[in-house]
DNA sequence: CCTTTCAGTGAACATCTGTACACCGACAAC
DNA sequence: GTTGTCGGTGTACAGATGTTCACTGAAAGG
């Protein structure tokens, strides 16, 4: 080699950079399938280590997925970040919301497509990790839903109903973005999706809690 | 063996059947995991016949897929059908729906987890098969809709944009449905989706198309 | 009766799988 | 400068995988 830009790493620094590489490796590689169709073997050849190395950093595929569930839920945290932030602002909420959504499915692309997967897919524990996940997001926009106009007098369980079907839309309809390369089709999404929540919205504005 | 109550079978009434133990086998053997990471040799370890006998009902592992999206949305379609009908008796729209949704996800388990699992996870050609049976859903929903009250005025558009948040929210409700074994969690559910449903419903009654 | 058809068999193959084991060599700690 | 730590290597093995091929034997058809 002439010259390579790298500096010197500390061992910490190099094992590091291997974990992210195979933790890349797997989100490029399951991006159509599953966790539970993928090898061992295939991975490590993909990351450019020997089968064995891959102990080094996870005792098994399984515990990889729940790493990846977690960073995978880190970039869907940055998107209600994104979405209360556009709320906060003097945004539509309706359109800031679905331009975030839009925004970080395509950046974070694999992630979103990752945690759709494994969702229904994956091995039970990652499965069940997600769920956990998910149920906490719903908890999380119950209450920024309190906030909202027009739910002073929700209960809680309302609130959570409406958050959990919130959520719902919002997963298929990245499910959707995540299985066109259209920008046509994707527009049509949107705009499905659009017209949807505000649907919904003029329900809830009508909405009464009852005992 | 003494007595077998098995009468003599033709040839091709033996072939169906063998044709049908593959298609359960399968429906059993990827109850949790996907079609993409089950092979052909435990298929056939579990109908009881030898790797290589397979290839005289599928080709492939994916061609089996194929045949499974066709009856698992058979099923689906009777789900349909008896939405239809309650809704054509006295009872109350969004009840008599959830009632009958569960019935039949309870009745038909394997065929709506296989449809939730590879419509995300499953081969590329199975997951578009059922991308457009479930268009076809929506489709026919979307002129069910148009005989409702209140949707007179409606545009063609605005029928199916609402046609496939039903869809959506269906989806949803049978994929948690599955993943839970506790009674109380299914009625927690249940009572979720009812709320969810009559939110949605008051926004409709209120809902103008614009041009 | 004889012949054809064909679902299912069984052996063989090259390839891929997870994991065990002994090993290396560069960094870290003393 | 010696020693220990620890990513990463290479070999090895038993088992699973898809697919091939020549086969069997009973039902179907003449």
């Amino acid at each position: 080699m002439i010259e390579t830009g790298a500096e010197p790493e500390s061992r910490a620094e190099r094992k590091l950079r291997t974990r992210r590489a195979i933790l890349d490796a797997t989100l490029e590689l399951c991006s159509d399938s599953s966790l539970t169709a993928l090898s061992l073997r295939q991975v490590a050849k993909q990351v450019g280590i020997v089968p064995t190395a891959f102990y080094r950093h996870f005792d098994s595929i399984e515990s990889l997925g729940l790493a990846l569930v977690e960073e995978s839920f880190d970039s869907l945290r940055d998107l209600f970040r994104d979405v209360r932030r556009n709320a906060e602002a003097d945004k539509d909420i309706v359109d800031g919301s679905i331009d975030a959504l839009v925004d970080h499915v395509h950046r974070r692309r694999n992630h979103f497509g990752f945690i759709a997967r494994e969702r229904v897919a994956g091995p039970r524990s990652v499965r069940e990790a997600i769920q956990r996940e998910i149920e906490l997001c719903e908890r999380e926009l119950a209450t920024d839903l309190a906030r909202m106009a027009g739910t002073a007098t929700w209960t809680a369980k309302d609130l959570h109903v409406l958050s959990s079907l919130f959520v719902t839309v919002l997963v298929a309809t990245a499910e959707q973005i995540l299985s066109t390369s259209h920008p046509e089709q994707e527009r049509q999404i949107v705009a499905t999706v659009r017209t949807q929540l505000r649907m919904l919205l003029i329900g809830v504005y009508q909405w009464q809690s009852e005992g």
